[in-house]
Formats: structure tokens, sequence, C-alpha cells
DNA sequence: CAGTATCCCCAAGGATACTG
DNA sequence: CAGTATCCTTGGGGATACTG
């Protein structure tokens, strides 16, 4: 199987969903949607993200037109991103999703507990 | 860091989208939502999953309440898998951001051109 | 047919160190 | 401050074989 980067990119859904499905993407142009930021600061807020993923993550949103990024020039540098009118169409769709997810969740966590309940007594018939 | 399946959990967003990211419980609910669709036939529509992967998404999707599952008393043995109520309406949301994709596909694409073709003259300017 | 069990590999990503 | 470079680990997932 080729990297993950290679394939999908005829599929659209998968395009985006690729994006998204990264823990951090989504988490980094959350943040930006408020306003924007400079790297350490994102660093400090995004809680958990290593130096590496955050510079890998801006890359890539950077690269879709989904962020900016400016450079201030200022000593020491300043680099403030921000989202861009595209990154913020797709914020707008995600929050939808977001809404379904808090919506929905407590009927997702039924669910869950029913089939783990049947899952457990299916184990000690056995 | 924990695996992804024990963190998170408390952010509905990502709850979600953990699902969503892996490569396949979108395309299996996908091909689902075109109707009900037995292992076998899943397995040769959803092209390139493999049989573990398809097993392990159809558990979660089930357990999450998103698919069903039944067993028709038959021999040889046929289970049919079909997407819920809740399945649809998360699908539905979905679409939403599909429909995205495909709209601004063609900015992203313009995006990625023009960040690597400023990638590449800079490149060659070092 | 519809799975489970086992083995195994590789690339995603964390930690650390260094630079303009 | 805002990164890049390097090394190393881990768990996601493919291939294969077996079962009710």
């Amino acid at each position: 199987m080729p990297p993950r980067d290679q394939i999908n990119h005829q599929c659209p859904i998968r395009d985006v969903l690729d994006r998204m499905g990264d823990a951090w993407s989504l988490l980094v142009m959350l943040e930006l949607s408020r306003g924007p930021c400079r790297f350490n600061a994102l660093r400090r807020v995004v809680d958990g993200i290593s130096q590496r993923m955050l510079a890998v993550t801006l890359r890539h949103l950077e690269r879709d037109g989904l962020i900016s990024r400016q450079v201030l020039p200022l000593s020491p540098p300043q680099v403030e991103y921000a989202l861009t009118g595209l990154g913020g169409s797709l914020i707008a769709r995600v929050n939808l999703l977001r809404d379904w997810a808090v919506e929905h969740q407590p009927q997702v966590w039924q669910a869950r507990a029913a089939y783990d309940a049947r899952d457990a007594s299916a184990e000690k018939a056995a």
C-alpha cells in the first residue's frame, strides 16, 4: 500500500477527509478560526502537538490554501498564521459535522453501551 | 502518547472525525448508503480493502450504531449490513462536506500548484 | 459465506538537537 | 522566534491461514 498522500486524490471527499483525518489539522484550523496566531502560540494552545507536527501540519494547510503565512520583518522574527477565506468556508462545513456529533453523541454512546453489554454476555455464555 | 482510541473521547468532533479519518469507514458507509449489502459484496465493491479491515471497520460502525448487522438463518450463512437512521443522518452531513470538496477542489489544486511553484523557484535560488 | 487468529512490516509521528 | 534535520519507536494494517 502506497503512503496515504499518494493515493485517493482522484476522490474529492477523501482528499479533504485525509486532511481532516489527521488529528492536528482540524485542531489547528479550529484554533485559527478564532483569529490569527503565531507559531509558538499555536504550539501552546493546541496542547499535545509536537513542534514537528505543528510545522508539518501548517505546511500542508498552507499548501492547500486553507491558511496563510505572513512573515513580519522583525527581530526576532514573527510569523502570523491565519485562516483564509477558503479555510473559513471549510470550517463552516466542519462545524455542521461537529453539530451532528454534539447532537447525536448520546445515541452513539447508548449504542456502544448496548453493543458492549451484548458482547460481554455473549462472551460469558461461551 | 496513548493510542488514538483512548483519547479525545471527551471531544465530540474528534470522536466522529477519528472514525471518518480512517480511510475505510467512510467508503463503507457511503456504499451502504446506496442500499444494504453483504460482507463479500462489500469486499468486492470497496476496492482495496482487506478482509481484516472490512471486518474491523464493520464492527466499529456497528458498535457506534451507524450500521446494522442482520444474520439470515440460511446455509451458507448470509449477513446483511445496512445503514441505520443514525448512520444515514451522519452521511447526510458528510455529503455536505463532500459538496464543499467538489465545489472548492479547483481552488485547492490551484493553491497547491502555486505553492509548489513558489517552492521550486525558492529551491532553485538556493 | 463470513468471519477470527497470527505474524510481520513500515511509515507516521515523538524526542532531541541544531540553525537563521 | 520559527523552524529543519536526524534518529527511533510503535501500532495500524496487509498477507496468510484457519474455522463455524
